[in-house]
DNA sequence: TATTGTTATACTCTATAACTATA
DNA sequence: TATAGTTATAGAGTATAACAATA
C-alpha cells in the first residue's frame, strides 16, 4: 500500500510511455505494424495455438486478434489451418517467412535498445522487465470485485481468462 | 549493455502494457479521455504554459496537443488567454472546474491502484516509477545519431526539445 | 523567412455489435 | 443454446501536410 502521491506518479509515468512505444513503432519493417509483431512474437514463444488462446495472451478482444492475424496471413507470415478437433477453430502457425521477419525484428529492437539504453546494466533491464511483468499480473488479476466479502476460502485471484469483452464481469 | 534476450523481453513487456493503460482509461470520468487527463495533470504540475511547452512535455506533435487542449477548453476545464509577449501564442491555465476534475481523477486512480496493487510496497511502487522515468529519459535523449563520430567535445545528449515532428533529426 | 498554432486527412489499435458456422 | 471466429462500425491517439497569423 503506497501513498496517493506515489500512485499519481506511477499513473503519470505509465501514460507518458507513449513516446517509448512510438520509438519501437518507428523501427518496424514495412507492412509490419506493432500489432503484427506482437502476434508473431507470441507464436514464436508459445508455439502454434488457436485464435482464442492468442486473444487471451494479447489481452485484447478476439475481434482485434482476428484482424491482426488476417493482416499477418495476407503477408505470408503465418498460416491458419483448420483444427481437426473442432471445425469452428483454426490453428495458427508461423511460416518460414514469419520466422525470417522475427529475426529481422529481433535485430532491429536489439540495435535500438543497445543504443538507447547503453548506460543501463544487464541487471537493471531485467529488473524493469520483471516489475512490468508483475504490474501486468496485478492488473489482470480479478481484483476488480469491490464486493466486501470474498467467499470464504476465496480463490478470487485465481485463473480467469476472457477472450471477449462480453465475458467480463460487470464493470460496476 | 544487456543481452539480446533481455531486450526482447523488455520490448514484449512494454508492448503488452496496453491492458494496464486500458485499465486506467476505464476509470476516466465522462467526456474525459486520457488525453485530457494528461494535459490537465501537466498543467497542475508545471503551472500555466504555452502550447509549444505543453507539446514538449507531452512528447507529441503540436497538432495533437492542439486537439487535446481544444477538447478541454470546450468543457471548461482550462482556458486559453492571449500571450501579451507574443501574439501568436496562447497561455493555458486551469479553471476551477479543471481543478475539480483533477481532484476527481486523483481519487479514482488512487482507489484503483490501491485495489490492484494492494500487495505492492510503497518502495516497490516508487522503484517502478523511477525506472519508467529513467526509461523515458533514455528514449528522449538524442541517442539517435548513428553517425560514428560525435563532434569532439560532444554535448550530443544535451538539451533538445521538439514540438513538431518536422523538427526532428532525419530518421535514417 | 521562420515560428506559433489550427485544421483536414489518414493510420493504428481498440471495443461493441451483428453475423456465420459449428458444438 | 453456447462457442469460435469474422466483419462492420465507431472512438481514441497519433502523425503529416497545408494553412493563418505573427515575429
Amino acid at each position: 500500500m503506497a501513498a496517493q502521491r506515489q500512485y499519481a506518479e506511477l499513473a503519470r509515468q505509465l501514460t507518458a510511455l507513449g513516446a517509448v512505444k512510438r520509438g519501437l513503432a518507428r523501427i518496424m519493417p514495412a507492412e509490419c505494424p506493432t500489432g503484427s509483431a506482437v502476434v508473431l512474437g507470441l507464436l514464436q514463444r508459445h508455439g502454434e495455438m488457436r485464435m482464442s488462446r492468442l486473444a487471451e495472451l494479447l489481452a485484447v478482444d478476439m475481434s482485434v486478434t482476428s484482424r491482426h492475424v488476417a493482416h499477418a496471413v495476407e503477408r505470408g507470415w503465418l498460416e491458419r489451418s483448420p483444427d481437426p478437433a473442432d471445425k469452428r477453430s483454426r490453428i495458427l502457425r508461423l511460416t518460414p517467412e514469419g520466422h525470417g521477419l522475427l529475426d529481422e525484428l529481433a535485430a532491429r529492437t536489439t540495435a535500438m535498445f543497445a543504443r538507447k539504453l547503453d548506460d543501463w546494466s544487464d541487471d537493471e533491464v531485467g529488473q524493469l522487465s520483471a516489475m512490468l511483468e508483475r504490474l501486468r499480473g496485478s492488473f489482470s488479476d480479478c481484483r476488480d470485485r469491490q464486493y466486501d466479502t470474498p467467499p470464504a476460502g476465496s480463490a478470487a485471484a485465481g485463473e480467469a481468462s476472457y477472450t471477449r469483452t462480453e465475458d467480463l464481469p460487470a464493470r460496476t
